[in-house]
RNA sequence: GUACCCAUAGCUUAAUGGUUAAAGCUCUAGUUUGUGGAACUAGCGAUACGAGUUCAAUUCUCGUUGGGUACCCCA
């Protein structure tokens, strides 16, 4: 029997001399743009249990959720990130729009921020405010492992207090979701760079000491002296790095406020237990930092492990003609910090799983499905339903796979007599019973 | 932006300068026209794209695209 109906298909695939139908359409094959990765259904569990910490965290710690448009004026972030960074001179997306604006993808957070807190009047609000957010950021970098062109971050910013408490609060935020989450062992670094009134001091003192050598710097940091000395301090090339390793530390040239501050800071950490390390070098690449800087890294070394980054940025709502406000903020991001949970083997646990699976037969039988599927919506029971397959079969199957407790079976023969089978799926007992008392003897056995 | 490595089905892998590119897992269905897990059977499904060498390229060469790694930078 099997033979003739073989023989019979190829006969009739040879014997169709005329292709298989052709599309009346053209197809084109689409692909991600590089850099860009999709957060597949498997993954999600971790996304969401990372959103669900941060949210809770920073309802306990006092932090409102802000959410800022993705794209603003590109201006915002060449003042606020500033001219000289590698985010702004080659990283940042822009669009031009039919008019003459320019406007930019953010690449990072915290302009967009202090823009609103400065549109919005928040220096009205009792200060200091304390806002976060999370979502996507944009930049075009060379994408390699931890490293994508559109990735997502957390970010927490205090605007409004000048106290180290809050620079100690930020990195507290961060290493108690980092606890939370189950991630092993994350290591701050932390620096202070000064004000714009010791600074100064600080940059002609660098100069100084480079002026010498100024021929046997790299191609870099012959444009870093001119433009932003301090990160002739973070060139990872083995020359400049003899130098900035013999280089005055900005420590010594903080100002009395500056250092008391940093004083403070990391006297605060002290009080709350948070091992730190001091790093001198630490100087961050964006404009805007004053006062505190630091970094927190995860276990895995690597030139991708920065897992947060942030600091103190007194002067930034000031550029914006904000009033002088104080403020300090951090963020972190979400793809780097889910790689390393998953290198240190945190697992998380997907719960979707519906205990009780409706099985349908037959025309009747799939009406009455449906309305009993609401009904246990109406219950708050997760059910699951597999309503497009029509054999038994395959719908036990699924049942099965999902890890159904019970299984209710409504056919035809059910739906004329208004009954329906139980099954246990563990045991394969089944029992049927009258259709209305369906409901509380499902809420009868899950609760066993 | 620079350097090195990589690219066969949804996933993991195989093979070949020459007929129809092979297997496991997954998926769809069947072996029971109303009963899952096992087994068996069948089906779906791929040489990233473009050029060159060749009678013949998935295989060799080049380019493009994408991925990985290091540098740079950053989260």
């Amino acid at each position: 029997m099997t033979q003739v109906k073989k023989t019979k298909k190829t006969a009739s695939r040879r014997g169709r001399p005329s292709k298989p139908r052709k599309p009346k359409f053209a197809k084109i094959k689409v692909q991600l743009p590089k850099g860009v990765h999709d957060i597949l259904p498997e993954e999600q569990a971790y996304w969401e249990k990372f959103r669900t910490i941060v949210s809770q965290v920073a309802k306990n710690y006092g932090f409102q959720r802000i959410d800022v448009p993705i794209f603003e004026d590109i201006r915002l972030y060449q003042k606020g990130t500033g001219l000289s960074t590698d985010i702004v001179q080659k990283e940042i997306y822009t669009i031009k729009t039919r008019g003459e604006e320019i406007l930019a993808l953010r690449p990072e957070f915290t302009p967009g921020i202090v823009r609103a807190y400065i549109e919005h009047g928040m220096k009205n609000l009792p200060q200091p405010v304390k806002l976060f957010t999370t979502g996507s950021l944009f930049r075009h970098d060379k994408p390699q492992a931890g490293r994508y062109r559109q990735f997502n971050q957390i970010d927490f910013e205090i605007i409004g207090d000048h106290s180290g408490v809050s620079d100690a609060q930020i990195i507290q935020v961060f290493l108690t979701i980092f606890r939370k989450l189950g991630l092993k062992k994350p290591e701050l670094f932390i620096n202070s760079i000064g004000c714009s009134i010791c600074v100064p001091d600080y940059k002609k003192a660098l100069l100084t000491h480079y002026r010498r050598d100024i021929n046997n710097l790299c191609f870099d940091c012959k444009k870093r002296y001119k433009e932003n000395p301090l990160r002739l301090l973070d060139c990872k090339k083995e020359r400049c790095k003899k130098l900035a390793s013999k280089a005055p530390h900005v420590i010594d040239f903080l100002c009395d406020e500056c250092k008391n501050h940093f004083k403070e800071v990391l006297e605060f950490l002290d009080e709350m237990d948070i091992a730190y390390n001091l790093n001198p070098y630490l100087v961050r690449g964006l404009d805007y930092y004053t006062k505190t800087v630091f970094e927190i890294f995860g276990q895995e070394k690597g030139s991708q492990s920065t897992l947060v980054g942030g600091g103190r940025y007194d002067n930034l709502v000031e550029m914006f003609k904000g009033k002088s406000t104080p403020a300090v903020g951090a963020a972190a991001g979400m793809e780097r910090i889910i790689e390393e949970l998953k290198k240190q083997d945190v697992k998380v646990v997907k719960n979707d799983k519906p205990r009780v699976f409706i099985i349908q037969l037959g025309d009747l039988g799939k009406k009455k499905s449906l309305k009993l599927f609401e009904e246990f919506q109406k219950n708050n029971i997760k059910v699951g339903e597999a309503f497009s397959k029509p054999s038994i079969k395959s719908q036990l199957r699924i049942a099965d796979k999902l890890g159904s407790e019970l299984a209710l079976i409504l056919g035809q023969k059910e739906a004329l007599e208004n009954s329906i089978i139980i099954r246990d799926m563990v045991s394969g007992a089944q029992e049927t019973i009258p259709l209305e008392k369906i409901i509380n003897e499902v809420k009868k056995r899950l609760k066993k």
